[in-house]
DNA sequence: AATTCTATGATTAGTAC
DNA sequence: GGTACTAATCATAGAAT
């Protein structure tokens, strides 16, 4: 999706590992942040970061 | 993203909202099991449909 | 209500700072 | 560690089925 094509295996370099996780994590919570808005869906999404501690996203269109 | 720019705005008739959220959760629950792959990543997301039961997608890429 | 097609908007790989 | 650039790949809006 960018310069190149990846190949979807595990990245064994950490330091492009970490920067790749952190670009993503930013575009998955930015998707749901779009499907709760545009179709008004409930999500929650879990990040669990391989290196470092988890990152919780928890957005809500209603409350429960 | 697709042959028009939309607003990040409900989407208000029920069959438009249906597409999108059909596509869309497709879309979001793969970019998810990329960063599984990707980033050795464990991650959790559960989607409430606006209209029907809820769907859940647990991978992981090891064992809890 | 889910799927296909495809033009076009969005994401991101590689790089630099 | 984080952000910024941008070429290139990817996701999806609209329409049709």
């Amino acid at each position: 999706m960018g310069r190149k094509k990846i190949e979807l295996k595990t990245i064994e370099c950490p330091k492009e590992k970490s920067s790749k996780y952190s670009k993503r994590k930013k575009g998955l919570l930015k998707k749901a942040e779009e499907m709760v808005i545009l179709c008004y869906s409930d999500i929650i999404v879990l990040v669990f970061s391989p290196t470092s501690k988890p990152n919780l996203f928890y957005p809500h269109s209603r409350s429960f």
